[in-house]
DNA sequence: TCATGCGGGTCAA
DNA sequence: TTGACCCGCATGA
């Protein structure tokens, strides 16, 4: 749509600052929730949503004052990295949450590397004009307005979701759980009959935490105290949150809350992803979408990153598909998701995961950018020396996946096998798990 | 214990 | 004046 299409009405939905006496309120179409909001952008999010309403981000922000009480802002505090470098056998960084309280993160930068006993290092984000990236919230009548400033100059932390978890499986095992993945054997190199190795999964979440290597889309659920909802209602934003092209009509009917057409949209939005045309639909705080998304793309891709992992549910505790197989949300889980989800059907997949079958049946291989900041493959990975964030992929097709097996009861030697087997992305399991 | 939000205050540009 | 940052306090998980 050219600039010219647009009425005043949608120019001031497009042309607002956080900082302007008045928003636009007039929004027809909001935006999903984007975990990891990265460059210049703008988002404009229902008043609903629960993210939104926490302010929450994947990156590690901070509070700042901004002596501005009608608008939050928050400042990025980068990532905290082994001050050695070290790599794990495997090949993985460390990449840990920097704590968003001060005194636990000086408390936290005491501490030494889990893998090589280093000292650890803070590397402070510098992403805007040498300075932190930072974030502005606004609530403003029915709409939470986003915008950031900046990109983020230095690889993505673990996420809130696999620090907590991380500390939970410290608190309940009381050892780091490497001691476990020593005696089972390295969960990324150790594959079981008809399983393929993690790498080809793509959009694992392998940064290394602690001795423990977590895959983002099962840290909720390595702790079976582990609040789920969040987990679920993460995945589900993600689910939407396929780039910033991705809206939320307010308009939506369907947004009831029925778990097997949430799943059903979850499935269509995870879908939609793979659409090359989402990648330039205007979002509903517009003006930067078309040209971030390929500004985010290309960046990422310079990173060594993708913006498909972005869409991913890292944080997801269990395969998505596997709700209508083994699993269902609690209806509690779904409070906690009040956005609607687009209903419409899946697109053409021009563009596809690299694992994703193509019509034919057979699985479409493609090469991708990856991130492996926080995403790190295993085994055939070799980290660059020169430089960390540049990373290789080389997918490995005609990968499988299996399910975790009915029984609920998990101990943690086997979520450990499981995880290590190979992590199911969402959207390969949504095509070998039969829906309902 | 830590995340989060608020707000007073300082400092430098 | 503005932005970054430090600090303490309160609250909640």
């Amino acid at each position: 749509m050219e600039p010219e299409d647009f009425d005043s009405e949608d120019k001031e939905v497009l042309n607002w600052d956080i900082n302007d006496m008045k928003l636009p309120q007039n929004v027809k179409k909001t935006d999903w929730f984007q975990e990891w909001p990265d460059s210049y952008v703008k988002h404009i999010y229902s008043s609903e949503d629960r993210n939104a309403q926490r302010h929450l981000s994947s990156w590690a922000m901070r509070n700042t004052n901004n002596h501005n009480s009608r608008i939050l802002k928050k400042s990025c505090l980068g990532v905290v990295v082994c001050g050695h470098n070290c790599s794990t056998k495997e090949g993985r960084k460390v990449y840990l949450r920097p704590a968003i309280c001060d005194k636990a993160r000086q408390k936290q930068q005491k501490k030494s590397c889990p893998n090589c006993n280093g000292p650890l290092k803070l590397i402070p984000c510098r992403g805007h004009g040498g300075f932190p990236v930072t974030n502005f919230w606004r609530h403003d009548g029915r709409f939470i307005f986003f915008q950031s400033k900046g990109e983020h100059d230095h690889p993505k932390p673990e996420t809130k979701l696999e620090a907590e978890a991380r500390r939970a499986m410290k608190k309940v095992h009381g050892a780091p759980a490497s001691v476990s993945l020593k005696l089972k054997g390295n969960p990324g190199s150790k594959s079981l009959p008809g399983e393929t190795q993690s790498q080809g999964s793509l959009p694992l979440t392998w940064s290394f935490q602690e001795g423990v290597q977590l895959p983002g889309s099962y840290s909720g659920h390595l702790i079976a105290n582990t609040p789920q909802p969040n987990s679920l209602n993460d995945c589900l934003s993600f689910s939407k949150s396929y780039g910033s092209g991705g809206t939320t009509d307010l308009a939506d009917p369907t947004s009831t809350l029925d778990p097997t057409k949430l799943y059903e949209k979850c499935r269509f939005s995870s879908n939609r992803i793979y659409n090359s045309g989402d990648l330039f639909q205007p979002s509903a705080s517009g003006v930067y979408s078309d040209y971030d998304n390929l500004q985010a793309w290309n960046k990422n891709a310079a990173l060594g990153r993708s913006p498909l992992n972005d869409n991913y549910c890292p944080n997801y505790p269990f395969p998505l598909t596997s709700w209508p197989c083994d699993f269902f949300p609690s209806q509690n889980s779904l409070e906690n998701f009040p956005q609607q989800i687009p209903l419409e059907p899946p697109a053409a997949k021009t563009s596809c995961h690299p694992l994703w079958p193509n019509p034919g049946g057979e699985l479409y291989e493609e090469k991708v950018p990856v991130d492996f900041n926080s995403y790190v493959p295993s085994l055939a990975y070799h980290p660059p020396q020169e430089d960390p964030f540049l990373f290789t992929y080389t997918p490995h097709p005609h990968q499988q996946c299996s399910l975790p097996g009915k029984s609920t009861k998990w101990d943690f030697e086997e979520e450990m096998t499981y995880m290590g087997l190979d992590h199911c992305n969402n959207e390969m399991l949504l095509n070998l798990c039969p829906l309902r």
